[in-house]
DNA sequence: CATAATATGTGTAGTATATACGCAAAAATA
DNA sequence: TATTTTTGCGTATATACTACACATATTATG
């Protein structure tokens, strides 16, 4: 096996959170090295023996002190030799989900500082991580249609009206509620809490769960999530 | 930049071939170093200042002599840390797709040998070779219901009937020959050839194509390809 | 040369799903 | 007590999917 390849690997994540009606990104400010000071996305270099897993678990750990709620490799980004400044770095990066119970960040060790920025108003990050960004976002959106990951950025229980306004805001389109709710309620998967909402203004509002184990239940069974918007 | 990070990146391909009736995929005999004589999917260890992409394509070539139709990235795989007995390797993977006149394979100079192996019969192979074959499978099959790839494995020109055995082969189901060939012609990117398929027994054929350029320009229109079956 | 065999090409009725749309109920606020 | 706000439901219509059968063009057979 020739010995002289000299290329890096790291892993990056994208972590979306959604909270008060917008989505976020979490970004971590650089403490040393050549980008210090700068805000990019959580990662870092792969230890050896370590799988890429770990890596990303261990990098979101200590630079942010945060534990995903979902998370799935989402694309390798090796076609830009340049993309580090350093030296040929190929990121394998990852796309993840957290609710808002994980929305306070607590002091992160391996960073300068932790941030939520929201989505639509990214600044121009270092390396290629925008273009990661935006790739994480184009999935996320593909995925409301496809999958039900919208509930991994909501609390356990939480009235429709979120779950309706999360992809509204999310797809930036409206929807109308009253289908929305029959088709999601249609696949059965959303269990009726007894909680009702501490009340706004307005009625009060029923809270719901997503029932995982339903959901693997019926998905095994051949059901096939998919939630389109005319 | 830490300087002691010993993980090797190599780039793996499984390229789908379609032929009578039957699917296939490129596999290459080994010819030096430890694994020598075994048979693997196509692919090798990324070079100093190359692109994934480029590696992928070169590899091909050297091993297989071949130029693929259809090629996008499919997965990493690195959670596995003992997968090359050599070394810690990562494989960033490719899924690729050619038609029938690609099907003779010349002599490869960096293989051993190069042959189709028909994917229902595939044997244990080396690394995790087989996982990622798996991978790509199921990528092909879903594939096949919201992309208009199956075109890639065909020839240019084709009747009708080729396709819907292809669908049909793939994803292992029968599928309604008349609300096929409706479905598939509503989306208005397929166009009659002028000619007619030389016979066999039965009526002859239509031929058709493939337009490239209007499915895309129907794409930007919001066009959404999709099929089901019953 | 006539008949059988084989594969292609088309249409329609019935069913299920998606869409559009309006009003009553429960609470807070004025 | 009246008004405002937000939730909770139902129905009629349009669209898409499904099931299904027979005529046509050619080659093979007797």
């Amino acid at each position: 096996m020739q010995n002289n390849q000299n290329i890096k690997i790291a892993v990056d994540a994208v972590v979306f959170g959604y909270q008060d009606n917008a989505l976020y990104i979490l970004l971590v400010q650089q403490k040393y090295g050549h980008y210090k000071d700068q805000w990019v996305l959580p990662g870092g270099l792969v230890q050896n023996g370590e799988t890429l897993t770990t890596a990303v678990h261990r990098e979101l750990q200590e630079e942010a002190g945060i534990t995903v709620n979902y998370l799935e490799q989402l694309y390798t980004f090796g076609d830009d030799i340049n993309r580090d400044q350093r030296n040929q770095v190929i990121s394998v990066s990852y796309f993840a989900l957290v609710n808002p119970e994980k929305f306070k960040l607590s002091a992160a060790t391996d960073a300068q500082d932790v941030k939520w920025q929201n989505i639509n108003n990214t600044p121009a990050l270092p390396f290629d991580h925008n273009l990661i960004i935006n790739t994480a976002f184009k999935r996320l959106k593909a995925k409301l249609h496809y999958q039900p990951i919208g509930f991994d950025l909501l609390p356990k229980k939480f009235p429709f009206s979120d779950l309706e306004h999360l992809y509204a805001t999310i797809l930036e389109q409206e929807i109308d509620r009253r289908n929305f709710r029959k088709k999601i309620l249609s696949f059965d998967f959303i269990k009726k809490s007894d909680e009702k909402q501490k009340a706004g203004s307005g009625r009060p509002a029923q809270l719901f769960t997503f029932d995982t184990n339903k959901y693997k239940a019926l998905e095994k069974k051949g059901m096939h999530f998919e939630i389109k918007f005319a």
